[in-house]
DNA sequence: TATGAATGAGGGTTCATTCAT
DNA sequence: TATGAATGAACCCTCATTCAT
């Protein structure tokens, strides 16, 4: 118990700090965003952050995982819907909900991407790997809808998100992303 | 004499800073280009860049400041066009001949802007203000058309490109871009 | 029985140490290298180091002592030896036989001894010692030998042998150490 | 006038940062100099330091530059004397001159190679040819007395004093780098 | 005895901004 | 106007040493 606990210390560290990272990182940029930062989100002492990850882009590594599991977690509870048009409409209706996020710091993902092809260091392919899973999924719908331009379909509903995730954010209005969602909506009831 | 010619000389060379702020902020981003590069980029000693700026943030505004005047420029060449719905179309067609670049940096507006609200200076309602001239005059050229809902259609027009050169760049395809470029030119026509 | 095995187990793990400082040390130098490095090679938990030496001194002063004893053990085989004559020579000869060694981290004794005297700690009289001892035992030869200046010529064959190892190392090439060697050993026989 | 006074400040910071540099890497070592230490000596700020040098490194080479312009000096004052062996005794008599800093502090060449043997940048080689211009010079002084094993010759001449140089260093005595000074005249003096 | 985790002081480096001329 | 030089605050990272168990 004591020594399950203390291994649950350890990796609660470890995950607090990728935690702090997904969310300072998203908040600040990466750019502005310090190690001190983080650590202090997280509560853990500044030289102990290299206990956990060696460099800050191990870091911003691990926000972005902490963002793909999070997807992985989406994309699980919106497969037990049962027609792909709901799953489609359920996950724009979760962007919708999260437009004042949206406001204030853009789409996690987006601006990560935005930000980390200017970097020069390896980690937009990260980034990449986590878009494509997106538009994966989004592309299975389609295709389970029995559109032929599934791809095509998937690529214009994502990237109409990051779109209206920028516009939401440079104007500070979140209406912008609620009426794009009622848009995206018709669209996907249009095909059925 | 002497003295108009010094003072062109002058203005050149904060055109020219500016003009290097533009490319070079966009090509890498605002917070890892240094003043030197900039200043490198425009032939102008680095000592001299703060008689014309007295700060990074003012350099960006005329970075900002460089890009509506060539917004302006391109709005006054498509308003030459007869049709508004030809002039959406150049507008696309403007996009998709850009791809490359948007496979290496994005879209400059759209980046700057992803960054700057970042920052936490003024500048971001300089760049609303950009984004929001492109959308009034999209949301025109809908009205032109006679649709009722312009603005939403403008809106949404403008976030398909920001979203698509996100992911143009992030997953570096610029087939992206002209996939969803014929994408838009059908929604127009359909509209017709 | 635990008790001692313990021990044992122990024992063997401070002389791991030791032996891996020595080595390590030579190779990297003092301060580059770092407990873990020294830690990792004697597979020894970096935690557990500080049973057996309380400091990062202490465990040069280990290695110290590991040079001292190798040199005990050298002199005691030499010693084995009938003329003195013979013995330097074979002393010369050990020296020539490690020259690959000394081309890529010189004389362990004497970089060591170069690098301590920086520090600023006492440990460099330790080294002092140990070079002592062997000048002291060459002096033993030259006297046998029945030189009156017995004292300085050991000092310098040692000078010889540190300063052609600086110069292998430097140089990078073995063979001024071997040459060096051949021109000691005709010295020698000169004496006879 | 005020100009050059101008360029003489810049220039003579720089040298003086060069200086200081050669200095404190020799009292101190490579490893435990800060750049703090250089500064406080150069009586420059911190941060200006990199105004002149890019890297530690840089301050490196400097220094190892400023020892080779100091043995270009003293090779061309050896050079006005009349016979070889003179040169070569009034070099050996330098070294005995300064035999007090090499109780402190060793060869300033040769500690340095020691040091940057150890640290993987690529200055050894720089060094190396400090080492080997050395050589060289006392390689031309033994062929113009006629000896055929000149560069032999060379070689253990500059390796004796390195080895003197570092036992006098250990063994803090400044007596064995007179009397190897005097058993290296008689040397010389037995080869006429 | 053993060990993973924690800590904090300090080092090298960058850069926007200011100064002196 | 022009410019090389100066400045200092802040950042990332390393590591010897200590702690808790």
């Amino acid at each position: 118990m004591t020594d399950s606990s203390a291994g649950t210390r350890s990796r609660g560290k470890r995950e607090r700090l990728a935690a702090a990272a997904a969310t300072v990182l998203h908040e600040q940029g990466v750019e502005k965003t310090t190690l001190a930062d983080i650590a202090r989100v997280a509560e853990v002492p500044v030289g102990n952050v290299y206990y956990y990850f060696k460099t800050k882009n191990e870091l911003v590594e691990a926000a972005i995982e902490t963002h793909t599991r999070s997807l992985s977690d989406l994309i699980e509870a919106l497969d037990r819907l049962p027609e792909p048009a709901e799953r489609l409409k359920a996950l724009i209706a979760g962007w919708v909900e999260q437009r004042d996020t949206a406001v204030r710091f853009g789409c996690p993902t987006g601006t990560l991407a935005t930000e980390l092809d200017k970097r020069g260091d390896g980690l937009d392919a990260t980034v990449a790997d986590l878009m494509r899973t997106l538009i994966d999924w989004a592309e299975a719908q389609f295709a389970d809808m029995g559109r032929t331009d599934a791809r095509e379909s998937a690529v214009a509903l994502i990237a109409a998100y990051q779109g209206i995730s920028v516009l939401t954010n440079t104007l500070r209005d979140p209406e912008l992303m609620a009426a794009e969602g009622r848009r995206l909506e018709r669209w996907i009831d249009s095909m059925a």
